[in-house]
DNA sequence: GTTAGCATGTAAGGAGTTACATGATTTT
DNA sequence: AAAATCATGTAACTCCTTACATGCTAAC
């Protein structure tokens, strides 16, 4: 039971396992990370940090360095890390490449942790993605060639700039791609957080 | 109570008033017209038609031509009108140009509805939901400049991407804008259903 | 010493989907 | 007459948000 929302989880421990953290800080980078698609709020972080911690994929963090020690012996933060069992959850997570992993909210946080990610796969995930783009603009395009003459100006102004975006995406995606191929062809496995390439002639 | 999205019930008036339907055939509408944000099923329609007829915005059409009469004596369809209530509750809608009026979803609503909407109206909506766009845009820009450095390349690619998208939106927007001063100049109140201007020089 | 912001949590409820249950009509 | 698809509806459940309740810590 308690079934939440997989993208929340696999965001969570994919931003834990890059540091420990508290719930109020999770979320701002959580916000700041996924904030373009959504933004969550504690009555959803919360019981979703619980529910982790009854799974034992992740543990509050001994109060090691503990940076102010609460003047009551009630602890004030907590901090969560990864456990063991969550880094293999994760790997899972990480590694899974099927079309579960192209729908819009998952494919943002797979985005987000590339850098962690297997070369392969990311280029699996992304030209997924790109097909399942595909699809859907031969859908919408039929769908718009079929409604055309009998809606207005701006209902059809609205479709037009709908189909625009998705086609932006799609040729946003094609140049990750390019870049994906140009970098796999000069080295094998290279550091995952590699920063080199300059910006991918973006614009 | 049942306080149905207020987006769904104002879609579900704006298309019954263009044309009386029964609930599977406004469903293909809605999903056409709303289509590029949001599918609905009937789980939310059917309720959502229910909770119209209680307050008497819509009402049952009679059995007027009725295309093929049921050969047991039962209803397969129903085919639903909305009453001179649900057009005043409808006019006050259409008129609404408030800060609900650019939101998200709203604004698609709105839009697909301009041709019934009275040409003040529009231009504020649309400027409305221009200066709304130009807010998130302004966020998005600090936050990605306080981040920066931080974030590894592929978490910085997707959010260029989505300042890209809302950055697109706003110069369309301006497009609708600048279309909307050109034709006020030419007449008075003109007639709201008017398809008389051609395409406005799309891309 | 009180406002502001950090920090954690819960209960209630809103907005919708999926899956089911049922039957009429059209096509093959 | 079987299969597809049109058509209506409901119950259970999902996922998330809002609003509340609580207390610590820092700044003014």
């Amino acid at each position: 039971m308690a079934k939440r929302s997989e993208v929340l989880e696999f965001a969570v421990l994919g931003l834990l396992q890059d540091n420990p953290m508290h719930g109020y800080e999770l979320r701002k980078r959580l916000n700041s990370v996924l904030g373009t698609f959504r933004a969550i709020s504690y009555g959803s972080l919360y019981p979703c940090l619980k529910d982790l911690l009854r799974r034992d994929l992740i543990e509050e963090a001994g109060p090691a360095d503990a940076g102010a020690p609460t003047l009551s012996g009630k602890r004030a933060k907590i901090v969560y890390q990864v456990t063991a069992e969550g880094k293999e959850y994760l790997a899972d997570l990480l590694e899974d490449s099927g079309p579960q992993a192209w729908e819009d909210d998952r494919f943002g946080v797979h985005l987000a942790f590339f850098g962690r990610t297997d070369s392969e796969v990311r280029m699996q995930i992304l030209q997924g993605r790109r097909s399942r783009l595909e699809e859907r603009l031969a859908s919408l395009r039929s769908s718009m060639s079929r409604s055309r003459e009998r809606l207005d100006t701006y209902t059809l102004q609205l479709q037009q700039h709908g189909l625009d975006s998705v086609e932006r995406e799609v040729s946003w995606l094609r140049e990750l791609i390019d870049n994906e191929s140009e970098n796999k062809s000069g080295g094998g496995a290279s550091a995952a957080s590699d920063p080199g390439h300059g910006q991918p002639a973006h614009r």
